[in-house]
Formats: structure tokens, sequence, C-alpha cells
RNA sequence: GGAGAGGUGGCAGAGUGGUCGAAUGUACCUGACUCGAAAUCAGGCGUAGGCGCAAGUCUACCGAGGGUUCGAAUCCCUCCCUCUCCGCCA
């Protein structure tokens, strides 16, 4: 959420920053709401303020055994008025509510301008893909050839875009969990918590997935969404906190399962694990001090990228553009691994930083040395996504006859295996 | 799931219709005393928002939402949460 000073200050210009990003503001909606929010507002507290004067009167004089019938005639007729005016105040406040929270965050200025994907600035490369001699398999080939990736029997428990993983490749699965859990926790200094998978709409609505998408979300009785992302449990530990200046920055570091529903995915990656209604992911998330979140942006993106770097998988650093970044980012790098089957680097971490627009939502602040109470800034990135990072081993990582051999720093997760096979 | 108790400021805790944004204690900040500290004394000390150049002033908030009333922390309704006992359960 955007704080409605700016936009009382400067409509226009914020709404040519929002622009960059495919969101036009509507702007005399906005100017005409403030308008008769004054108004009303003004209005009303006069009436309140009266009306409290009156009944305080009222009280003393009651105290004092005398009679206040003159002043409750006087207050009667507010009555009315005040009521019908606090009706009016109240709806325009929840419009001007919802329009806030529909509106994007500001990209930085360090953003590059563009449309789409393909706009998004490379940053660096590292790594090299590997020379094959022979015809590289994709991973769903890898899988059920081995016996261990069956989608037809997901198919059957579940439906589509679920997936079902045996033996050796279940294992990996899991090793890859603890790998990147045990790296951050151990050499980072990221604090490891486990949160719930399912969450109010008050959380979701704190991080943006809420009002505006929650076609993405599944939703179970009770008023629970699945979290689409470690993200929203994990940032919502500080909603309504008013943190010390020296406990900052937090550093969490999460293990869940993701859902998602992508509607209007259709038709994108159905082959394989790609894109799953469940995954996991390994979820970094930085609470942090206003003037340090850039910094924190990099170390935390320096992180994701180390996780990639242990397993020798090349990857490349893309920032996106301004009309490619999520609702609710300031600042956004993808991180991309070299899909050999796909001949294509494809997403496996997002790092943002969200600024105060997250905090904002979730009244997360710290208290100055000042006293004052400030908006601290949330960041959050895939350290990584697992589902997507066993893709990524299976398909770099395989022989001609099939076999895929295990990287170094994940045999001691899997008793010392060098090779699935 | 059943029965009972309860949710008030950082914490503890009073307040059951009127001058209550809320006594008191404690924690914290400032000042005095002191060479310094402790103790003591004095003052300050919640959050969000409106109007205003400012000083300031007004409004809302006692788990959440509604209602009754001139007036609600206090009465009524709905929901959420916590605790105790019983049952069930990984």
């Amino acid at each position: 959420m955007l704080d409605i000073q700016t936009l009382r200050n400067d409509i226009q210009g914020a709404a040519k920053r929002l622009e960059s990003r495919k969101f036009s503001l509507d702007v005399a909606f906005f100017q005409g709401l403030e308008a008769e929010r004054k108004t009303v507002q003004t209005r009303t507290q006069e009436l309140q303020a009266r009306r409290n004067a009156a009944s305080k009167a009222i009280g003393m004089k009651k105290a004092k055994g005398e009679d206040a019938s003159d002043i409750l005639a006087e207050v009667a007729s507010l009555g009315d008025e005040l009521k019908e005016n606090e009706a009016r105040l109240d709806e325009i406040q929840g419009k001007l509510q919802a329009f806030l929270l529909s509106i994007p965050n500001f990209p930085h200025d360090s953003v590059p301008f563009g449309q789409s994907e393909a706009d998004n600035v490379e940053v660096r490369r590292w790594g090299q893909p590997k020379h094959r001699d022979f015809e590289v398999k994709d991973h769903v080939a890898l899988g059920e050839g081995l016996s261990m990736l069956d989608f037809e029997t997901a198919v059957k428990i579940s439906g589509a875009r679920f997936s079902l993983m045996k033996g050796e490749i279940a294992r990996l699965h899991r090793a890859l969990g603890q790998f990147m859990l045990d790296l951050h926790t151990s050499e980072h200094g990221y604090v490891e918590v486990y949160v719930p998978y399912m969450v109010n709409a008050e959380s979701l609505r704190g991080t943006g997935q809420l009002p505006k998408f929650e076609e993405d979300l599944f939703s179970v009785s009770n008023g629970y969404y699945l979290i689409p992302t470690a993200e929203v449990p994990v940032t919502n530990i500080v909603r309504d906190e008013i943190l010390s200046p020296e406990s900052l920055p937090i550093k969490y570091v999460a293990h869940t399962p993701c859902f998602r529903s992508e509607a209007g995915s259709y038709g994108r990656d159905v082959r394989g694990m790609i894109r799953q209604h469940q995954f996991d992911k390994v979820e970094l998330v930085q609470i942090v001090h206003p003037e340090k979140s850039y910094e924190a942006l990099d170390s935390l993106l320096g992180h994701a990228e180390e996780v990639l770097r242990r397993l020798d998988l090349p990857y490349r650093v893309v920032s996106l553009c301004s009309g490619d970044m999520g609702f609710s980012a300031a600042k956004t790098y993808d991180i991309e691994v070299w899909l050999p089957a796909q001949k294509a680097y494809r997403e496996i971490s997002s790092c943002s930083n969200f600024e105060a627009f997250q905090a904002r939502r979730m009244q997360a602040r710290y208290k100055t040395e000042s006293g004052r109470n400030e908006l601290v800034h949330t960041l959050n990135g895939s350290g990584l996504a697992v589902g997507r990072t066993l893709v990524a081993i299976l398909e770099n990582n395989q022989e001609a006859d099939g076999s895929v051999i295990i990287p170094e720093v994940l045999r001691p997760y899997m008793g010392g295996m060098e090779k699935i096979a």
C-alpha cells in the first residue's frame, strides 16, 4: 500500500510513476473521493465534539442533581445529522481503503523501464552450460526412465499439475530442502522458522496477495487459505508489531510447500514439474531498517545465488523491468537456472525489496532513536524453489545412459550416493 | 467435541452507564539531590487519523464487529482468542 499522503501531495507524480508498470491511476476518482472525505470528516468530527461536550455537561448536571433536559433537547437534534455523516464517512473511508489496496508499489528508480519479460535486463551470468554430445532428455523423460517420477499416478490421485516422486528422486528432493536450510542457517545468518501452511485473509492482505489476486489462491473452509509462498506466514510474523531498532535486521528462513491455483496460466509449462499446484520452496525473508533495504536485497540475492553455485548449476541474474514486476515489489531480481532440455534459462528464484509497501499494510514498525514509530522495509526471495532445482539437477547432471550425477554437496544427505541410476 | 472462567496501556491490575484515554503499581525517559550510583522527589511516558504555517486542537480506539443510549471499558447480540477440567487424537 502506498502512503495516502504521497497521493494527496502529488497525485500526478504518483500516476506517472505507476504508468511505467502499466497501471493507470484513476486520478479524478481519488481527488473526488478525497474532497468528499475532507468535508464529511470535518463535519462529522465537529458534530462528535459537540455531542461529547453536551453529554459531558449532562453528566455533570446530573451528578449535582440538577435538571438537564434543556441540553438533552439540544443534543437530540444532532443525532440524525451525526448518524448520517458517520455512515457516509465510513463508506468513503472504505472506498478510499479499497482504492489504496488496489494500487501497486512504485518501482525503484533503478528499475529498468519496459513492458514485458523481454525487457528484463541481464545483470550477470555464472557457470557454463555443459557441452553434451548426446541428445539431452528433459526431466520428465529422465524421471520416468528411472521410474522415479510418475505423473500419471499423480493425475489419478489428484489431477493435473501435481507430481509423484519416488525412491532416490524423492530423497534428492528432500536432500535439497535440507541442504538449503542448512546453508542459510549456518552460513548466512537466518533463523529457521516453521510456520502454518494455512493462513487467514488478513495475512494475505498484509503481503499483498489479497484483495486483488484471490483467484491465484486455494481457499479451504473456515476462511483459511493455503499459502502460495512462505512469504505470507513468515513476513506476517511482524504484522502489528513495533520492533526495537536493535532487533533489526530480522532474517528468517522457512521450508514449506506452496499452493497455487495458477489460474490464467493454462497451457504454459503443462509438461513436468515446472508449474505445479503444489511445490516446495525454501524462502528467505528479511525485515530491515528502511535505509538498509537495498543493501539487504543485494545480500539476499547473493544468498540465493550461493545455493546454485554450491550445486554447480549455471544461472543468470536478471533485473525485472517495470512492466514485469509483481504488484508489491519496488525492485525484483530473478535468478534463472539453465535448463538444457529447454535450451533456456528459467526462473528458479525471485528476490524482491518491497520497501514499506507490505509494512504499511501490516503496520509493521520499529521505534526510532527519537521514539517515533517508523515502518520497516520487508524483503524476500526464494532460496530456492526446490522442485525446479530438482529439475535443474536432473537435466544438467544427466548422463548419456539416463543416469544422474548427484551434486557433491548433496551426497552427505544421500547416504554418500554419487549417482541415481 | 462437552463444561466453566476470562480478554483493559510495555507488564501487573482497578474500573459494571456520566467530568474515563482510563486509578494505582511497575518498567522506561528527563530533571533535582549525589563525586558517581542506588534510594528519594518532580515531570513525562499508548496507537491511528483530521484540521492548522505553527502553537495547538479535535476525532477514534479498553479482543473484533454490530446494537441500545444524549452518553458505553461498563448493558445486549454475533464472532475470535486465551486459560482450567473432561473426552478424542498424531
